[in-house]
RNA sequence: GUGGGUAUAGCUCAGCUGGUUAGAGCGCCUGGUUGUGGUCCAGGAGGUCGCGGGUUCGAACCCCGUUACUCACCCCA
């Protein structure tokens, strides 16, 4: 048979590595909870018509990346492709008091051919924020995810913004562009000479040479903004500049999920070969209704967290040590004094972890060296005779001390505040 | 979905134009020190050379297929 193996585009998280994730998670809860934020948990599996009505059946994670799989009783679901949908579902569901803000981390699935930040199965950190359509709260959303970057000791991302309109000036502006690109239809790449009319805003960020060319021309949402969503994105502009919070105005940002309106950004890092986007998302004020809602301003953003630390690891930043045990204790009696030591030890909120398999004093101190543990702690046969233990730093030179049982716990509290 | 690269020990890799018992470093285990790790020395365990087929007296090496990993395109976190 052949080994089993996680399946492709998935990966393990093994105790070790987790560590910078468990750190990870804390720095941006602690943020998200400091804002107003509490933690939603909704399925990772949903009825499969959320997504379609929600995210846009014409969109690529929609329309051919999507996890969909019939269930028992024959309902058509599908795996969580992005965060946003479920919570707004949830939001719907169960008619919380706007304002409404949650925060989540999740696992999502997409179906693609898995390649440097990119997998099946990634992991993403979020939050939404529902009943509010004043323009200051796209501002502490977009200063809450600048706060998580740069409280990972991440630096020289770039925040591209766009304002993509509503419901009154979008429809006009694509017309426009319509018009625009089916006059220098022929100026097109290939695959997008007949796509204007499903999705003609995604050819602005179409990255073949000919697409950009015709793009340099083309109108632009920004000059055909109405008053009202004129007025949000300057507030916007205003309430950035104020905390200083730098940002790259992107005319042809245009995000690959179809209910984004007004605000839309994105966070790109460049790590030498192509740029890497690490968090993106967007003002949403038609997706609650289009779900079955009352109208309901939303925005939110999700933040793919291998990518995040993919970025760490090339910037030297976030580089979180595993937790180290305070002492190791090794007994060559017949370990029944680990047994009882480690216990009571944890219980005072030491970290402690032992040798098993009574093993020879020389091994049980490979082991907790290995540990990277402070201090051993030795029973053998004369501290078992005389009721003592035998604590020996396992950092300096190795010095040991003899202490009465009773005693052990000053003792090594003395030890450690020496250095 | 399309294209490139890779697949040999737990890990990182070597293996000359196909040649007989497949190697190194690190890691692991044991011993040198029957009460002491991190250094040093000695020994040991561990591989059906991704899988299937073919060519050949003989294949880790050549050919075909297949799977997985990886990188890129597309798209995105």
């Amino acid at each position: 048979m052949e080994p089993l193996r996680a399946p492709t585009g998935t990966h393990d998280l093994m105790p070790g590595d987790s560590a910078r994730w468990v750190a990870l998670l804390g720095v941006f809860a602690a943020l998200a909870e400091k804002s107003g934020f509490g933690l939603i948990h909704t399925p990772l599996f949903e009825d499969v018509r959320l997504f379609r009505r929600g995210v846009g059946t014409e969109t690529e994670v929609v329309g051919k990346e999507m996890y969909e799989f019939t269930d028992r009783g024959g309902r058509a679901m599908a795996l969580r492709p992005e965060g946003t949908a479920s919570v707004v579902r949830a939001f719907i569901q169960h008619h919380p008091i706007p304002p409404f803000r949650a925060w989540y981390a999740t696992p999502t699935f997409r179906y693609e051919r898995p390649q440097a930040g990119r997998y099946r199965q990634h992991h993403q950190v979020g939050v939404e924020v529902l009943g509010i359509a004043d323009a200051d709260v796209d501002v502490e959303v977009l200063a809450l995810a600048n706060d998580y970057l740069q409280g990972l000791g991440l630096s020289g991302y770039t925040l591209r913004l766009n304002s993509l309109g509503d419901a009154a000036c979008r429809p006009q502006y694509v017309a426009s562009l319509r018009e625009y690109l089916t006059a220098n239809q022929g100026s097109l790449c290939e695959e997008h000479k007949g796509k204007i009319s499903a999705n003609p805003l995604r050819i602005l960020d179409c990255k073949d040479e000919r697409c950009r060319s015709v793009s340099v021309g083309a109108p632009t949402m920004s000059e055909a903004l109405c008053e009202q969503c004129a007025e949000h994105f300057a507030r916007v502009k205003a309430g950035l500049d104020a905390q200083n919070i730098s940002y790259f105005l992107d005319a042809k940002l245009v995000r690959g999920l179809d209910y984004y309106t007004r605000t839309t950004f994105e966070v790109t890092l460049d790590l030498g070969e192509g740029e890497l986007t690490i968090l993106g998302g967007g003002r949403y004020d038609g997706l609650v209704e289009v779900l079955g809602g009352v109208p309901t301003p939303g925005i939110g953003f999700g933040s793919g967290i291998e990518r995040v630390l993919l970025a760490c690891d090339r910037q030297d930043v976030f580089a979180i040590q595993p937790t180290v045990p305070m002492v190791y204790i090794v007994d060559t009696t017949d370990g029944a004094h680990a047994r009882d030591l480690v216990a009571s030890l944890r219980k005072e909120g030491l970290i402690a972890e032992r040798a098993y398999g009574n093993r020879s004093m020389k091994s049980q101190f490979k082991t907790a060296d290995r540990s990277g543990a402070r201090f051993a702690l030795v029973i053998g046969d004369r501290e078992a005779a005389d009721g003592t233990i035998t604590i020996r730093d396992l950092r300096g030179g190795g010095e040991q001390v003899v202490v009465a049982r009773d005693a052990l716990l000053t003792s090594l509290l003395e030890l450690a505040a020496k250095n």
